[in-house]
DNA sequence: TAGATTGTTAATCGATTAACAATC
DNA sequence: TAGATTGTTAATCGATTAACAATC
């Protein structure tokens, strides 16, 4: 997807969802074309930067004109991969687990949770939104009859790994963690660690600093 | 807090919750010192990244010996503001508000949730925990009665900068929010965006990626 | 003391910004 | 055409890495 084959920096990867997020809102007032400049004013990042991290994967604008919102988009969505559908489960039906599976945001950009599996007795047989919780232990028997491309952790921290183990061991590709620990995986899977903790003990930092 | 008043670059700020988990496993798994190469390698990070990124704030080591796992900790932990409470209010009682009262986890580094509010009056009123869910319409004279220093926001998107605006306008110096959105905020308020959504598309990102 | 490992300076690398020719 | 704005190259800046003297 990349423009050759050329790597594409961590930095600019992070910043496309942002662009996504910008580009929607822009289409949803009825914005017809842009400007890197206009965008940059935005989104509080520079004109430059942003024509940089475009032509990362292509030439999506037009001289003397700028960007059409609608067609920047849509490249925007088939570089993040949402121009299809992915099939995901969720190991680990507690706070966080139940909170994503009955969120429907993500629904709407492709993403379908299929299924929960938790230890609990009192949670397994429930459902969630039509969604069922089953018993962690028929994981893999689930993994064999149904194609799944993303799994979420939202396991106690000292469950993550072992499940992040059966899963990719069970051919799932794309791990979603939410525990708070960084979970390996084999080359050619990739684990996306979100660390809430993370993020708030940076927003502590920052208030710390600023009582300076 | 920084060295002298110099000015300490996001990515490390970044990378300091980081280095707190992995202290903390150590600590708890009996480890009494490390060296920045061994941390390094438990990490994937760089040697002499850790060293710089430490000496941003102090030596806290010795040379030929390495670093006190505890004393390290705790430095890092006075560093990220995690040596002091924090009152919290989640503005916003849906999947996600609710799941953060619900964990009990951030209480153990010093972040008490005091109060959650919403509009719909099917929630206000009931309690999570213990925490009592208020109506947002009391939500100035709450603040003016309690000491808050962080706001939680998990509203929807279309009404997190409203809330921010109000949360700002009554004193709030702290947001940790989790719209779609990015809050503005005046200056000598800090707003940590999380963005769940930016994180499963870079998932994405990747996942495509790798099938190319 | 000898060995180990830090703290710190210098070198390198990569990301960001600036500039401008190409062109719509 | 003239004006605007991209795509892209070159310059700058900052972060990372390497190296090593200081020192426990």
């Amino acid at each position: 997807m990349a423009r050759n084959g050329s790597y594409v920096s961590e930095a600019v990867i992070r910043r496309m969802p942002k662009y996504y997020r910008y580009l929607e809102d822009l289409e949803k007032t009825g914005v017809e074309r842009v400007s890197s400049k206009e965008l940059s004013q935005r989104m509080g990042l520079t004109a430059s930067k942003i024509r940089q991290d475009f032509n990362c994967f292509g030439g999506f604008g037009q001289q003397g004109y700028g960007y059409n919102v609608s067609d920047l988009k849509k490249e925007i969505m088939k570089i993040l991969g949402l121009d299809r559908t992915y099939n995901v489960i969720i190991v680990g039906a507690g706070n966080i687990g139940q909170a994503l599976a009955n969120y429907t945001g993500f629904e709407k950009e492709g993403f379908f949770i299929k299924a929960l599996f938790d230890i609990n007795p009192k949670l397994i047989g429930i459902s969630i939104r039509d969604i069922m919780i089953y018993d962690l232990d028929s994981l893999e028997d689930f993994l064999a009859k149904n194609p799944i491309d993303i799994a979420v952790i939202s396991t106690p921290k000292d469950k993550a790994q072992e499940v992040a183990d059966r899963l990719t061991r069970n051919g799932i590709k794309g791990i979603w963690n939410f525990a708070a620990i960084d979970v390996a995986v084999p080359r050619g899977v990739i684990a996306e660690n979100v660390h809430l903790s993370d993020s708030l003990y940076t927003l502590s930092y920052r208030i710390r600093e600023s009582l300076e």
